[in-house]
DNA sequence: TCATCAATTGATGAAATCATAAAATAAGCA
DNA sequence: TGCTTATTTTATGATTTCATCAATTGATGA
């Protein structure tokens, strides 16, 4: 099959704008990236959408300390806040903006993989 | 110290709307954070937002073969799309929504680590 | 067939995850 | 204060999962 130039093609690109963004920066949007690949965690998330609540809301006995890793990692990236009410920590969204990140890729699979 | 209610605490919660989601919707969003969950692909989506590209425009002939397998993973999660032009394997962003989640990662980023 | 461009495969090393057990923190009470 | 319980976090190690590089294979066009 034949192209417009026969074989010839290069550069549609503008001009690379991507130095725009320092390495660091995708640095740390791909570990932000790496929080939110978990199913559970995205859960956690969804759940804390609704509301602020404490790790004994959030996990049975027996997953207490696996969810209290998985909101320690969301927490490490921001995602989450939490402050100590008694013996109990109370964790939320960091803000409504991390939900909308969420929800985001919540559409975007719903569309492409048509669920 | 002391919280308003002496040590009771309970359900923040307004009911869990999370069962809204199935689990397998949460399973692929995780999929397809993971797949973002790199600065090199994240690199290579930036680019191609200015516009698409054919591989050896987005790599030296040395990381080629790994520049391909993240357009690979890139493509399962359906973040960018691509079709034959000759020898040329030429890749685009799906669509813009795509851009959109990541360019509010970036500024999650930005904002929370102060960059 | 030869040269170019891209995708796949296989081997290797690095990193994430989970469950268990132990430690930290806070509160209640004698 | 010291002892006990409730809640949450941390440390450890086994297992699995991922990323990368190099080499091979496949596809296209001359």
């Amino acid at each position: 099959m034949m192209n417009e130039k026969g074989d010839e093609y290069h550069l549609h690109l503008n001009q690379r704008n991507v130095e725009r963004e320092s390495d660091e920066t995708f640095e740390k949007a791909a570990q932000l990236f790496k929080a939110l690949a978990d199913p559970e965690r995205l859960k956690l998330i969804t759940i804390l959408s609704e509301g602020e609540a404490c790790v004994s809301e959030l996990a049975t006995k027996d997953q207490m300390s696996t969810v209290s890793q998985r909101l320690k990692t969301l927490k490490i990236e921001n995602l989450i806040t939490n402050k100590r009410q008694g013996k109990h920590m109370i964790y939320k969204l960091a803000d409504e903006h991390v939900y909308e990140l969420i929800v985001n890729a919540l559409e975007h699979v719903k569309e492409k993989h048509g669920i």
